[in-house]
DNA sequence: CCCGATTTGTGCGTATGTATC
DNA sequence: AGATACATACGCACAAATCGG
């Protein structure tokens, strides 16, 4: 077992700052479904692996899809895609 | 009862990133016999105690070493030595 | 069956140092 | 000078799994 390599969707070279990309490729595969409601996302430390960036620039992308609803962060439990009504 | 006091293993100030020095000590304790196959470890908090770092440099040299096969981790049970086959 | 202790899982917040733009 | 990003490390709080009384 070993984690999904999602290096390939960040460009460290792209005018964009990372953790716009994270947050962009977190978005896109909410909407593709890949990410579905209620699921929960990898820990903080393997999201950072997966992408090749620090844990900061994870936290600071899943701030802001928190600010914007789409996802739910819970203390010693995980972050989560925001449930549906 | 008091743990065993491992902090003169760890150098503070050596360039070799502390929690690899964690894994070169548990390494070498196994190789040497004396963390036998399926042995339990102590418990994180106490390891952190024993080497004078924190829990989080522990679990890091954990995760190197279950990387390696040489040690598995069961929640809420603990973390052992991997069985012989 | 319930309760508490133990242990790992996860996130929170922070600090230091380095490098790059 | 400042912002961005990385890597390492620390301490803490809360959650979940397990086990024993």
């Amino acid at each position: 077992m070993s984690l999904p390599d999602k290096r390939g969707r960040i460009d460290h070279r792209a005018p964009r700052l990372l953790w716009q990309q994270v947050c962009d490729d977190l978005r896109a595969d909410m909407d593709a479904g890949v990410l579905a409601p209620d699921a929960r996302l990898p820990a903080e430390p393997d999201l950072a692996e997966q992408y090749g960036v620090s844990r900061d620039t994870i936290r600071r992308a899943i701030q802001e899809l928190v600010g914007e609803d789409r996802l739910v962060v819970l203390h010693g439990r995980g972050t989560f895609v925001t449930p549906r009504e």
